[in-house]
DNA sequence: TGTACATCAGTGAACGCGCGTTCACTGATGTAC
DNA sequence: TGTACATCAGTGAACGCGCGTTCACTGATGTAC
């Protein structure tokens, strides 16, 4: 059984949290240590005493959100799934829905930084790489067994860019089209059900 | 006859022209006052003759890297025509390009600044909306007149979705593969030759 | 069970640095006569 | 054409502020006996 987590880590863990949703609401720069320590009820100085450096709290957020997303992508997959949906299209219409596309600091963490990843430091590019992996196999999981890397690989980058692209345009009927088109092209192409 | 810019002009169009570069290679929050004028040759202290504020700079070169992508993007879609391309296939194949990949700082501000775009001011945010609509709108042109607004939303999306990815696992393999991945699926898909 | 002590998580003041912004001043350009 | 003056673009020192980081200290938790 495991052993129950120290007060250490409990708080350490919450930290992680705050800095995972501000990360994702506010970008790599947007995230302060002073900022998510008050969030996390602390002060500041007991920062270092969890982290070594700004830098290694934006790695842990990093990859504490992709799990993050990806969990709660998970559970709303199954949800569709359960009520009879094919897994790509419980999948698009997951991620492509107005809520995703409000809830920015729950959400996909490749949507929510994508343009800024290649330039932060070698540590966080590597493992933002790793969570744009993570997305296209989650892609490419929900195809039918036919499906290839390379559809994976399109499929993904479409829901991200449009995704994208509806938040710049704003939740408004404009950003509301762009979803639904994308939607519906995804799905009329790739489950032709 | 447009009479000739004064040197007050000619110096604010080359900061302008500076930050753009910078704005597109290090984000929003890589734009610095000093660093700019700097670049342009200048001393920091003259920066307010010339703007009201940073943001205000932020504004111009923002639609000044959407008119300098545009443009870049324009020429080298000419260039591929001239060669007997269709208009689609060569908007897709420019922007999927190993080149467009490598060239953030030159390159299509949406596909640059895209995740943080919708994290701006009111004023940069309706500027930034207006640069996708821009985006879209190239795409639409491209596209054969029975081409839908939906389609070239759904185009502009993968490829904005695609170039940042690509830019995420870097200049390598694993980048090639994802361009290349889209640039075959759009093709099939839309220009069927 | 109770007492004394060690360990540990968190506090809050202070630091150095970079950045946006201001401003008095300089040197060059242009204009009046 | 030449001189005197006004205008203007740019300089560089200085400011205030926020942020990452450090550190001496406090109060609570846990351990030894």
């Amino acid at each position: 059984m495991p052993t129950q987590p120290s007060r250490r880590e409990t708080t350490h863990e919450r930290i992680v949290e705050v800095a995972a949703r501000a990360l994702r609401r506010n970008g790599y720069a947007g995230v302060g240590v002073a900022d998510v320590m008050k969030q996390a009820g602390l002060t500041h100085g007991g920062f270092y005493a969890h982290f070594p450096s700004r830098d290694a709290l934006l790695a842990e957020a990093l990859a504490h959100a992709g799990r993050d997303g990806a969990a709660l992508m998970g559970r709303r997959i199954s949800q569709r799934q359960a009520r009879g949906q094919s897994a790509l299209r419980a999948l698009v219409e997951s991620y492509l829905s107005d809520t995703h596309l409000r809830e920015v600091e729950g959400g996909c963490v490749v949507a929510a930084l994508g343009s800024e990843m290649h330039r932060q430091t070698p540590e966080l590019q590597a493992s933002s790489a790793e969570r744009v992996r993570g997305l296209i196999a989650l892609v490419q999981q929900t195809l039918p067994a036919q499906g290839t890397p390379e559809q994976a690989m399109v499929i993904a980058s479409t829901l991200v860019g449009t995704l994208q692209l509806a938040r710049t345009l704003g939740a408004n009927a404009q950003g509301r089209a762009l979803l639904a088109a994308a939607r519906s092209a995804l799905l009329a192409q790739y489950d032709p059900a």
